[in-house]
RNA sequence: GGUUUCGUGGCCGAGUGGUUAGGCAGCGGUCUGCAAAACCGUCUACAGCGGUUCGAAUCCGCUCGAAACCUCCA
């Protein structure tokens, strides 16, 4: 834990060095999905982020509890579906138990984040599961006299709360600011004001996902989940707190305000926010329409892709970006990521080919340094990856007997791109299920064998035509100096 | 309208008061029977207008443009 980590915090709008409470222990809250639907490429931006915050703490030393929550209940719809919940609609229109559309869409959701190489959280707590703690909490907020109870449901009083507290601590909003941008909703005539949110929140008959309480058959406010179960699985204040941008106002200022009312604490000491994803530089949200699944990705099934893109090319090209920065979509960017992460790859297996020599040419050191200097900075992927690039061209330079590297220098930038490439950005080498294939694989012998013949030969009618041949099938045939090597398209 | 942020070369995307980002594409070369692939080398830039400074893409101001949030959202 040499390494001096410095991350930027959304509380402070700077970067702040990284002390945990209890070190070597560090604990981590990431808002984790709504599962009422499949993941799309907005949902894999902060999988990753995190991700790599967790891989990369790990690698410090650190012993991290990594808390990342499903939400499968409290929020509301919209406001033509007041008080309707995301949960409950779908399962309404799938004639499917509210249960039921969570587990669907846990398990698919479980099942891409896998083929991305994203590590399981610590826990991965449920709303429903955690009524009680929630309950809780919004009778102690009760109690300390800053929420109310209006038919049924209960709120939290901003505006009392701004008058000890600073409600816009996170967001920079101003509770002034807030005042005049009034909207008329529905609804709201329960509420003292428009930005008081909701604690606790009556079911209407209709509404089947609800667990009585003192003040109504009902179920908790749409930002209680993440400050209850925090608290409990993290304690009171903990270390990093992770979450997309656009959770930052409301959902996030809200729980500082309820955690602060709660345990006169602030809950988290680092706010880290990933930025959005976009498409066309409007992001990509399942509201506006214009997401693309990550199932879609994988199998080039949507109307928006050229073809389809492998979990490692869509983790490659996310790490690519800054996670503070806005990423936008598009096939060139994909592609080009899947051919650079190609070549960073190729040069890995090479430097098992490498020679020894006795004098390095290049500083190797020098380079790893750079390496843990990127990551150290609020975890800059893309520069790591340029000096890994840097690395891969050392890497054939040094094959092409350009370069020079001595045996342990090769030690070293084998471990090297091992840690930073598998074990901290995540990546894995994609093999080819098929080419495992053992009939395939000797076919393809057989094929070859007759080609050099006929190369042998000079018989580059045969040659070709072998080549061609194989090409319509789907198999692309490169000549190298160690004779032919095949590949499935 | 308010809050926050941003505008970098053909595309994506870092950085930041004086020193190469990187990837993809393009171009040149090596290799090859040819091709492909691979590898090496390499060009194009900091929205506009002012200001501060010895020096600004980097700081300040204005203009134009874009985004996120202000309502569920990663």
């Amino acid at each position: 834990m040499e390494n001096k980590l410095f991350v930027y915090n959304t509380l402070s709008r700077q970067k702040e060095l990284f002390e945990p409470i209890n070190a070597p222990h560090v604990g981590m809250y990431v808002c984790g999905p709504t599962v009422y639907g499949d993941a799309h490429l907005g949902h894999a931006r902060p999988a990753i982020t995190f991700d790599l915050v967790f891989r990369y703490l790990r690698h410090l030393g650190y012993k991290v509890r990594y808390v990342r929550n499903i939400t499968d209940v409290g929020h509301l719809e919209n406001d033509a579906d007041e008080g309707e919940d995301k949960i409950a609609k779908k399962a309404r229109l799938e004639q499917l138990e509210p249960m039921e559309v969570v587990q669907y869409f846990t398990d698919r959701y479980h099942a891409a984040m896998d083929k991305l190489n994203i590590l399981k959280p610590s826990i991965e707590p449920r709303a429903s599961g955690h009524i009680i703690e929630q309950i809780a909490m919004v009778k102690t907020i009760l109690k300390e006299g800053m929420g109310y109870e209006s038919m049924g449901s209960v709120y939290f009083d901003v505006e009392k709360y701004n008058r000890t507290n600073n409600y816009g601590i996170l967001s920079g909003r101003k509770i002034e600011d807030l005042l005049s941008n009034t909207r008329e909703l529905e609804g709201q005539d329960e509420k003292r004001n428009s930005f008081d949110f909701a604690l606790w929140k009556k079911a209407q008959p209709e509404h089947i996902m609800r667990w009585p309480s003192d003040w109504s058959d009902g179920f908790p406010g749409w930002h209680l989940e993440c400050s209850a179960m925090s608290a409990r699985y993290l304690g009171e204040q903990f270390d990093i707190h992770g979450g997309g941008m656009d959770l930052l106002f409301p959902h996030h200022e809200s729980e500082i305000a309820q955690s602060m009312v709660a345990n006169h604490k602030s809950p988290a000491r680092y706010w880290m926010h990933n930025n959005m994803i976009t498409i066309n530089g409007q992001k990509m949200g399942k509201s506006l329409g214009n997401f693309i699944q990550l199932d879609e990705f994988f199998a080039g099934e949507h109307a928006a892709l050229e073809k389809a893109y492998s979990p490692m090319t869509v983790r490659f090209f996310i790490l690519q970006a800054h996670y503070r920065s806005p990423l936008d979509f598009s096939n060139e960017a994909l592609q080009a990521s899947e051919k650079g992460f190609q070549r960073l790859l190729k040069s890995i297996a090479t430097i098992e080919k490498l020679v020894p020599s006795g004098t390095s040419t290049a500083d190797i050191a020098g380079l790893q340094s750079k390496c843990f200097e990127a990551m150290n900075d609020d975890l800059n992927s893309p520069i790591l990856i340029a000096h890994l690039f840097d690395a891969a061209r050392i890497i054939n330079s040094t094959f092409d007997k350009k370069e020079s590297l001595t045996d342990s220098d090769i030690m070293l930038l084998r471990n090297m791109m091992h840690t930073f490439v598998f074990d901290i950005l995540g990546l894995l080498p994609e093999k080819d299920p098929q080419a495992g294939n053992l009939v395939i694989s000797n076919l393809m012998n057989i094929i070859l064998e007759l080609r050099r013949n006929a190369r042998t030969n000079k018989d580059w009618a045969t040659s070709d035509r072998l080549r061609d041949a194989l090409a319509q099938a789907g198999v692309s045939i490169k000549d190298t100096k160690d004779g032919a090597s095949w590949e499935l398209e």
